[in-house]
DNA sequence: GCCAACGTTGGC
DNA sequence: GCCAACGTTGGC
């Protein structure tokens, strides 16, 4: 299995906003970003994600998991995007703030930390453990 | 609200 | 194929 992180907007699309969709999970539509969209494309069903808010709250707040591999994006006609569903597992116990991951030596060299603009990143192992513990959860 | 970084677009 | 212009993102 392995671990990605998706950024999202709060006032866009928030970890409530998921929660509400249950099982059911809901498309990561609208990435319009060949980095991300490449990464979505070897996602795996079951294979577990972060899902991370950004702009004032900056923090990890729950974790999701892939419940529909990479397929096209239901919001565009243009056949360059696909996206995969993910539905959220659990929220966190605590969240984990940027800043405590660009404090933490074991953290700072995230792709969030190094490239904050993308949107959907891969994540590794040490680090998804790392952040589970700081955020109160089962790995 | 500002600004830096970066990715994409389109003209040549 | 290059590169300038532009738009968007996201941290501060």
């Amino acid at each position: 299995m392995r671990y990605w992180l998706f950024k999202s907007e709060p006032s866009t699309w928030g970890w409530n906003d998921q929660l509400a969709k249950g099982d059911t999970g809901e498309e990561w539509n609208g990435v319009r970003n060949y980095q991300a969209r490449n990464f979505m494309r070897e996602m795996a069903l079951g294979d577990r994600g972060f899902f991370y808010h950004s702009q004032k709250e900056r923090a990890v707040v729950g974790i999701v998991e892939v419940c529909a591999t990479s397929h096209p994006d239901s919001t565009t006609d243009d056949p360059r995007w696909d996206c995969v569903d993910i539905k959220a597992v659990v929220s966190v116990n605590a969240p984990v703030t940027l800043d405590q991951i660009k404090a933490d030596p074991e953290l700072a060299d995230m792709v969030l930390v190094k490239n904050s603009r993308l949107s959907v990143q891969p994540v590794t192992e040490a680090e998804w453990q790392r952040i589970c513990a700081l955020a109160g959860v089962d790995a």
